[in-house]
DNA sequence: GGCTATTGGTTAGCAAGCTAAGTAATTGAG
DNA sequence: CTCAATTACTTAGCTTGCTAACCAATAGCC
């Protein structure tokens, strides 16, 4: 055989992206875990953090490309949220459009709440892995967001 | 301000689990682009793969774990492949209880086909980065999923 | 041998992603 | 000013993940 390398070029490269997917199932599983006890899902979770993140007052627009979902999808997860009364839509009054996104005073309450017990899941998560580790796979996956982004971004031009 | 260094570790480390979501969403995206032509989805083409990767003749409940899975998810998909007669389940004789699964010439063929369509893809995603940084990438995502594995694992032990 | 517990698989129904098609407000060309 | 095109969002309905509850076959205890 000519392979006395690793072996890992050719074992474990070509299934990242399944990697990806398995990962992100049964980190999904711990996340829902550890937020279930109180009406939250790993998607509703999501939703708070990255509306946190950006700020309040930002649209449904920007919070779905954010995460990366389609607004139909977005959506429904903030109906639930309204509903739980977390957040608030509220119309922009420039603009009739556009629905701008704010916490209630218990949004704000629970995204505090919950964050501690996600730090926890975090924690464990990232065990025996050292910091340069994890910052250099997180660069590989901004890279290939990135990627991947302008490939689907391609090839719906021809409108 | 105190962080002259690259704000990376405060930045990027936090969201690794939200840049996994937002990743795997894209790439199954740009994976159902490349082979929805054939009737085939992202699911689909993986449970397809990882028979391949496993070798005919393995169980639902192997093939289940392996994608990370439950088993009623891979039922549906296996029904689905069954349908487009790319696969054939057959009782184990010397256990009544399990299904061994196995390609039919159509579903070797299909794999092969797909393959090609799924490796471009592959390739452009990974552009920009070295075998290096995949390979360590890689060994990061494994490393965190035997922790969210083992994470879960534990917590149901009281049965 | 017979009864219970476990195991492999399925069915039913919910959660959250998606696309396609709708509505209302805004933009902009003439 | 008016009317078509665009934009922000919603609704409807599919796919595929999940859990809970079910069957049938095996295993293990007495």
């Amino acid at each position: 055989m000519s392979d006395n390398k690793p072996a890992l070029h050719q074992t474990l490269r070509p299934s990242m992206g399944a990697a990806m997917g398995r990962l992100h199932r049964l980190w999904r599983s711990a996340i829902n875990q550890a937020v279930g006890e109180l009406g939250m899902t790993e998607a509703r979770w999501a939703v708070l953090l990255h509306l946190a993140k950006l700020g309040e007052g930002c649209t449904q627009q920007v919070l779905a490309d954010e995460l990366a979902i389609e607004m139909p999808s977005l959506t429904r997860t903030l109906n639930q949220l309204q509903a739980q009364q977390l957040i608030e839509r509220r119309r922009d009054p420039a603009d009739g459009r556009v629905h701008t996104l704010w916490f209630t005073a218990a949004g704000r309450q629970r995204v505090a709440d919950l964050s501690v017990h996600v730090e926890r899941v975090r924690e464990q998560i990232y065990q025996g892995l050292s910091a340069a580790q994890l910052d250099a796979c997180a660069e590989v996956l901004l890279q290939m967001e990135a990627n991947v982004r302008g490939l689907l971004g391609s090839g719906e031009e021809q409108l």
